[in-house]
RNA sequence: GGCCCCAUCGUCUAGUGGCCUAGGACACCGGCCUCUCACGCCGGUAACAGGGGUUCGAGUCCCCUUGGGGUCACCA
């Protein structure tokens, strides 16, 4: 396949480049190591590369490395896997584990020592971290000193022989000047070859290591555009040295910035536990899309002033040159009560929350209410319709998916709480209410339609007769029908909920007094 | 410590030498709306890290300082 492209390319390349009938094909890729669940800053790179494929029509690949069998777990996978799809960050191919293919890793190694690109080191971890302490008490640098780069073949063998463990070592090229690359993001980037140290590729257990594997797996895989975190910059000299080696291609670079904590830490799963789990956003009731839109952001910017966009305008505005230099931080605060994550994240999610479809939103609440036993399967059929309206009366104050079943619970069903403040402000502060909302029961269940503008008469009636402010009875109501402080216009509620169960409430009010 | 990267409101960011009296979003504060609370709408507070250059002119280019981050594993 990819011969048949080049060779078309090839025969005609000038003018069908020009006339862009053929684009070269781009392979994109997203390999985590599966040692922990999916978390924002590994979300927001699958993004990156996942529009970028989009973008150009290309293929992103799902490649779990795993060679270190220690760390990785099934669980971890799963749950990376698991994160993906809740988000929508959909691959055309894999998963592939790398842990299949350490022939692939192992011939490599072979054809590198083989071709003098790499040596046996049998220096052990020990000699080696003595060394490094050394260097770091006096401070000098402390890469590799070369021990065992110019060891002769009948030391090699002596000592292979005598059965001592060795490592493979590549035989990083004594050249002066730099090598370097041309970051997407970035620019070039360029560094010394004397800085470079002979970097071990194959452990004395002959696994390889990951500078190795990736460089292999990007090859076979044809990868043409490596999208990934900037911790990775030091690796991309290194693997420049290994594609160079392999005399394979070398693909794109784009170095996006990391995303760091308020106090500029680097994020992760050890030091801030769940709150940057993809996990913990689903089980917290945010709209998959609204978390890419959020993520998205977090380092990109389409150069104008939008900020909210569907799937197809997020691909066709994102660009790889647009993606920012700097870091960016995850604006959150531990234990702040009013925002649980980062507030302009819940701010897109409740952006989304008031102007999708609700056709598309009725899926995420009715998945919600089912978890929470709440659901009535005529919700989704002759009751439809009603759970729209319902939807749409109650969503304005929403945060998440999740307020559907909690603070929209009196809407679902008869066990709702009914909240202490407005129980004080609303209803124990005005006895007669006791007696008055009883009252209105009746005339609500006798009168004889049961319309909003009917129902707010009767209700500022009964207010006037008794000389209060028809606050008080519309208030009081609120609290005794769904329980909260705030809410939609009541003669809505009123509606919503339906006659019945109003005249049912209403009529318990007095019990809220014991 | 060496090497590398980065630096605009609290946060995400626009800005590619004159359109910048530095724009937008979130958050915050005020107002309108109102049966409550939201939504919505209107308005406000708030930033070019510091110092040198270059230039008629610098947030924008260069240098230095400072600050932050990354990386220096037989992890990925």
């Amino acid at each position: 396949m990819l011969i048949t492209i080049r060779h078309l390319l090839n025969k005609n390349s000038s003018s069908r480049y020009q006339t862009g009938f053929i684009m070269p094909e781009t392979r994109l890729r997203f390999p985590p190591s599966p040692t922990g669940y999916l978390h924002i800053g590994g979300a927001r790179t699958a993004l990156y590369n996942w529009l970028y494929a989009k973008k150009t029509g290309g293929t992103l690949v799902l490649r779990i490395e795993d060679t270190d069998v220690d760390r990785s777990t099934r669980e971890s996978i799963d749950g990376i896997i698991d994160g993906l799809t809740w988000l929508g960050i959909s691959w055309d191919e894999g998963p592939y584990f790398q842990s299949e293919f350490s022939d692939d890793h192992r011939a490599a190694a072979e054809r590198l020592l083989a071709e003098g690109h790499a040596y046996r080191c049998f220096c052990t971890k020990e000699e080696l971290d003595n060394k490094r302490e050394i260097a770091l008490a006096e401070k000098k640098q402390f890469g590799y000193d070369g021990t065992c780069r110019n060891l002769t073949a009948e030391e090699i063998s002596s000592k292979t022989a005598a059965g001592i463990p060795s490592v493979i070592r590549f035989k990083v090229p004594e050249r002066e000047g730099k090598i370097g690359y041309d970051d997407k993001v970035l620019g070039r980037i360029e560094s010394s070859y004397r800085e470079i140290d002979d970097f071990v590729i194959v452990r004395s257990n002959s696994q390889p290591l990951y500078l190795l594997c990736n460089v292999t797996d990007d090859i076979r895989d044809r990868i043409t555009h490596i999208i990934r975190g900037q911790d990775h910059m030091t690796n991309t000299i290194k693997q420049l040295l290994l594609y160079e080696a392999l005399s394979a291609p070398v693909p794109e670079f784009a170095h996006i910035p990391l995303t760091l904590d308020v106090k500029k830490a680097k994020i992760s799963k050890r030091s801030h536990g769940e709150i940057v789990a993809v996990q913990f956003y689903r089980d917290h009731g945010f709209i998959p899309w609204a978390l890419n839109n959020f993520l998205v952001l977090l380092g990109w910017s389409p150069g104008d002033d939008r900020e909210i966009f569907s799937r197809d305008e997020l691909i066709e505005a994102f660009t790889l040159e647009r993606i920012n230099r700097s870091a960016s931080i995850f604006n959150y605060k531990k234990g702040d009560p009013k925002f649980f994550t980062d507030p302009k994240a819940i701010a897109i999610n409740e952006h989304y929350l008031r102007t999708m479809a609700i056709e598309e939103l009725a899926p995420m609440v009715a998945d919600e209410l089912r978890a929470e036993a709440l659901w009535d399967e005529a919700y989704g059929d002759d009751k439809q319709q009603w759970f729209f309206n319902t939807l749409g009366l109650i969503r304005s104050r929403f945060h998440t998916i999740n307020d559907f079943s909690s603070m929209g619970r009196a809407y679902f069903a008869d066990d709702y709480v009914i909240e202490q403040k407005p129980l004080n402000k609303n209803l124990l502060k005005f006895p007669e209410l006791a007696q008055w909302l009883p009252e209105l029961a009746d005339r609500y269940e006798a009168s004889e339609e049961f319309s909003a503008e009917e129902t707010e008469r009767l209700a500022r009636e009964i207010a006037e007769s008794h000389g209060l402010p028809p606050g008080v009875i519309i208030n009081g109501m609120r609290t005794v029908v769904t329980g909260q402080l705030a809410g939609p216009s009541m003669f809505d509620i009123l509606l919503a909920i339906g006659r019945e169960r109003v005249v049912q409430r209403l009529r318990k009010t007095p019990e809220l007094y014991s």
